[in-house]
DNA sequence: CCAGACGTTGTT
DNA sequence: GTCTGG
DNA sequence: CCAGACGTTGTT
DNA sequence: GTCTGG
């Protein structure tokens, strides 16, 4: 699944890449080879004008229920992620599914390896694009699969904040977890964040790599992968070396 | 009817 | 073991 | 996702 | 808020 990411792309090369027509006013993120649940993470969505716009905001959704700021934050932590097999039914996330669905940007994300018998457990992968990224960034970005929602606190304050969607595995990245992030290609993005799609057979099949169109590359076609340090495991860490590849012992070579 | 959950991951 | 914080 | 805390009293 | 369990 995913449960930390890096995103070191700037606000620039983002508005190119998805071709963001509204632009973006807030302030660049700083370059994160670390960001964790409940940070500020930039999303992709469609606005009130039919026109794309980057924006940022909380990673992990609010449950829009929540009454207050304390069990809101601990509504969020559980909630990074939204199973696709469910997320059209679930009650936190339903709604948000059939009117707020937007695109996450990544670098890459990280995942810990698991029960599979290939790896030791909890050695953590980088995982990203095998294609490389505009000006400073290594690899291309990844359109990671999200929906979003907004929550007012007792102040009048409104928190934005935006689930990742989540899928079975598939192709090698199946022999590292057993999980990942649904990804969408480029000839979809249009209809993912268009909030008047609202059939939700349709929406769903945008997020299905199996039935409807052949010429759609596996999700795992252009992704590679490589074993990090455990340096990442800690959020207090943080800086390029989390992303830099290391040797595995002789048992576990497979890339 | 009211009370309490509502989410994901992996592991047992 | 389980919950919270990042 | 992983790491790290997990308790109370009174006093500043 | 809405759904499920008792």
């Amino acid at each position: 699944m995913c449960g930390r990411f890096a995103l070191t792309t700037m606000p620039g090369d983002l508005i190119e890449e998805f071709e963001i027509t509204a632009g973006y006013s807030g302030l660049p993120l700083p370059s994160d080879w670390n960001v964790t649940p409940t940070r500020q993470i930039y999303a992709i969505r469609e606005n009130a004008n039919q026109q794309r716009e980057l924006t940022t905001l909380s990673w992990g959704m609010i449950a829009p229920w929540s009454k207050d700021s304390t069990e809101a934050l601990r509504s969020q932590s559980m909630a990074i992620n939204a199973r696709s097999e469910s997320v059209h039914e679930k009650p936190t996330f339903r709604n948000a599914f059939r009117s707020r669905r937007c695109l996450i940007p990544a670098s890459g994300y990280y995942e810990w390896a698991t029960e599979l018998g290939k790896y030791e457990t909890k050695q953590p992968f980088f995982i990203h694009s095998s294609l490389p990224g505009k000006n400073s960034d290594q690899f291309k970005t990844l359109a990671l699969a999200g929906i979003w929602d907004q929550w007012v606190d007792s102040n009048g304050e409104v928190h934005e904040s935006a689930s990742i969607i989540t899928r079975e595995a598939v192709g090698f990245l199946a022999t590292v977890h057993h999980r990942m992030p649904t990804f969408l290609p480029v000839d979809r993005w249009n209809s993912w964040l268009d909030p008047d799609l609202k059939n939700i057979d349709e929406i769903r099949n945008l997020m299905n790599f199996e039935i409807p169109n052949p010429t759609i590359a596996a999700p795992d076609a252009h992704l590679a992968a490589y074993p990090v340090a455990t340096l990442v495991n800690s959020t207090r860490n943080n800086g390029p070396e989390l992303i830099k590849e290391i040797e595995l012992g002789e048992s576990q070579t497979l890339f």
